[in-house]
DNA sequence: ATTGTAGTGGAACGATCGTTCTAGTACAAT
DNA sequence: ATTGTACTAGAACGATCGTTCCACTACAAT
């Protein structure tokens, strides 16, 4: 699996501040000349991890909502991608590498806060044109409401991935995702209601 | 404002790994010797600070959800709170302790995680008699509904917190909890509509 | 056969960690 | 005045941290 792969899951289980320089040499199998020959540092080592994350851990599982038409269909392929994940692979109990790390990020850090906004910024964008795709047929929403709904994806989507790391039963996180889907069919194809317009 | 408070402070904003000994020392004006006399440990004292997060952060603000009547009233006082919280005091960007905590768990370390499972149980039982009565009205839910809607809270608003690390506008955040309020309103009383019923 | 490259296991560095210990101070109770 | 209690500042402990360095091996290219 390589450097990369083997130091992201372990910086993914335990969060950077627990894992030490050992537990790396031990987990990837290469030594500590061969890691800092390629590495700098256990911080730059990280943020290559977190960038290895995006590509191959999120990337593949999030494309279907990148799509030109992915709609509210895009995003029920994204996470029922997800719940998969959360109940066969051995990524269970992990979170999100990237929502982990913000929990614990130490203050001044903020090389590793702006890869994380830029991270958020690039989910909250693709949401958005997903939606903003889904909503082009009739229109019922103005953008203002597809942003907000997209930005309502991305914290509700967090809070997903944050309590898949502490829950052992994934049928309550299902029904997450499908009251989330049918909230957002709700507004946009669903019978008009008032409630929310308002907002 | 007393050992505990500062401690807990420190802790809510950097972590448990990240702070050290030392820092706790600066930060509470306590020296190591009367740290050491009340707490066994650095872990001990943690424990002590998720118990007093949960006595004068949590229950304080938390209070209008566990109220026999509160319904969604309760949970929208409740989310207000957390709003005023987000931009007024100096809470900001700190997210929920017990919340951050859970994403940097030591593999084994189960006594915090039962302290934290506690938590949210606790959490998402307010939640559900508090919809529980808003559904009583009407009951135009079943039970098995309502718990549904619960744990869509609790997903929901940790979402919230941990967002609320990271961003620095609040806006997006009163957004999403107003959205999420529209959400329980137009479930509990709002005009029916087909597609939730079918999760 | 020789050289160069890449990587190994592990010693060693200074720094910092959590924890313990000591000596000294402030003050209330006797 | 004396004792006891509670606390302080800070030295000191062994352990571990991130990082550097070194001697050695494997192997491809010349």
């Amino acid at each position: 699996m390589g450097l990369l792969g083997n130091a992201m899951k372990t910086f993914w289980k335990f969060g950077f501040h627990v894992v030490s320089m050992g537990d790396l040499v031990r987990e990837t199998g290469v030594s500590r000349g061969g890691i800092y020959s390629d590495y700098s540092s256990k911080r730059a080592l990280f943020h290559a991890c977190i960038d290895h994350y995006e590509d191959v851990v999120i990337k593949p599982v999030f494309a279907p909502v990148e799509e030109a038409a992915a709609g509210v269909e895009g995003i029920r392929t994204y996470l029922e991608a997800l719940l998969t994940r959360f109940d066969t692979n051995q990524n269970f109990g992990r979170g999100c590498l990237v929502g982990n790390t913000f929990t614990q990020l130490a203050e001044g850090d903020d090389e590793t806060r702006q890869k994380i906004l830029r991270f958020y910024a690039r989910r909250t964008c693709a949401y958005s044109n997903a939606l903003s795709y889904e909503n082009s047929s009739n229109n019922r929403l103005t953008e203002a409401d597809v942003e907000g709904l997209a930005s309502y994806v991305t914290i509700s989507v967090q809070g997903l991935w944050s309590y898949s790391r502490l829950v052992q039963d994934s049928s309550v996180l299902r029904q997450y995702c499908d009251m989330l889907l049918a909230y957002l069919e709700s507004h946009l194809r669903g019978t008009p209601r008032s409630n929310y317009r308002t907002v």
